[in-house]
DNA sequence: CAGCACTGTGGCTTTTATAGCAACAGGCGG
DNA sequence: CCGCCTGTTGCTATAAAAGCCACAGTGCTG
């Protein structure tokens, strides 16, 4: 829902700052430019401008990464809300009880970013912030919430229509299955909240006997999360 | 180091973001713009547009607050340089070596913000975002990184000189440390990188002849952390 | 119930901030 | 040294943004 005049300095800016903070290594004024389809003077702008508030960083030949900003407005938001004070332990404990990794995810563009993971033989305390993006397509999370997006969403960002079919038939079902069979493994991705901007994922090895099990746990999860406010 | 150029829209934009995220309920468009000094239309149309990119999440009510997009912000860019993965089990670790309360903050105008908080009796895994922003003169991580502020910050942001001169100090001795009479607790905070953005803090009842053990603990963490190319 | 004081939002016009083009300096490799 | 890239800036035209006003809605009080 747009305001009839939106700020489109503000849009451009933000997504100036996502494609550098997405960027594998800090990335450079043309380049960023380049795969944005901006014009380099404006990119150029708009990323100094961010690094001045510390929302980007930049090094000393002129490339720009994430800046320590970027987490102090992270904090004040999960402080605001405290997503992630409740998420992390519900998650932790889904994951010792399932055996499974357990992922908390978003949908971003055409992929899902992971808010946090947590797997077997790993630090709980390394669940956030450790994982890269992934494909959409080969994501239950990113699935599943694509079937709550708006007509058009999966055109605009370049989704196969295959997809958005398979998203609105997660969303009509109430979570979603992929199957991994070159790596033997199996994903399933419950929502939390309606609409849901977050789901819960698990994925491993399991049978279909299984399968109601895991989803009714992680549903159980999901629906103490939602019933926290949590946007 | 301002662009010759600066999107002032950006800026403003942040600032709107920061506002509403700092709020400690969903605020709303009026009382918004008058705790910033801004106009109402432009206010709410900044708020709108953070609105529709999901940064900022608007309640049946009107009111605006965090958004799950700054969560996703946020996870990319942790997951861009790691911070949290690095830092937290570290923290944690210096946490029940040293039995005190520890701290990742960083500064923000005449604030400190808490990226995570590590306690005795707390599940560690509710450390990250679990903490409010703090008034920057009763937390030694305030001072301190005042301390590495460019000229003119203090008075910008309507922070006392004398602060302003202990953060000189804290700077020119390395560490600062900050006494609460009334709760019989202190605490301690050394830099991370150089210039410092991030600090960790000690606080708790300890003696003065435990301040040289806990600072070089605290200090140790800091150097193991900075040397992993943290911004 | 009516009135009042607040609220969020949009339309229209003016203003000014922004965008784009061209230029410059620097770095790197052949 | 030259060519090709880089990041950055100045200047001017333009279009996006800002501000004012109005409207509809909500909640509280008498």
């Amino acid at each position: 829902m747009l305001p009839a005049q939106p700020n489109q300095s503000l849009i451009d800016g933000l997504e100036v700052l996502l494609g550098a903070v997405d960027a594998a290594e800090p990335v450079g004024v043309r380049e960023l430019a380049r795969r944005l389809g901006l014009e380099t003077t404006r990119t150029q702008r708009l990323l100094g401008t961010l690094a001045h508030l510390g929302l980007l960083h930049r090094t000393d030949n002129g490339r720009y990464g994430p800046g320590t900003g970027l987490h102090v407005l992270a904090a004040a938001a999960t402080a605001a809300n405290g997503l992630l004070a409740k998420a992390l332990p519900e998650l932790d404990r889904l994951q010792r009880a399932t055996k499974m990794t357990v992922a908390l995810g978003s949908l971003w563009r055409d992929r899902v970013v992971y808010l946090a993971v947590f797997a077997k033989d790993r630090d709980p305390l390394t669940a956030v912030g450790a994982s890269r993006s992934y494909p959409i397509q080969r994501s239950s999370i990113g699935v599943l919430l694509l079937g709550w997006q708006e007509p058009g969403y999966a055109a605009a960002h370049g989704i196969a229509p295959a997809l958005e079919t398979q998203g609105a038939s997660a969303r009509r079902r109430g979570w979603s299955l992929i199957d991994q069979p070159t790596e033997q493994t199996r994903s399933l991705a419950v929502p939390i909240g309606d609409p849901p901007r977050l789901a819960i994922g698990l994925s491993g090895s399991f049978s279909d006997a299984r399968i109601a099990d895991l989803r009714d746990q992680a549903t159980a999860v999901a629906a103490r999360l939602a019933s926290q406010d949590i946007p």
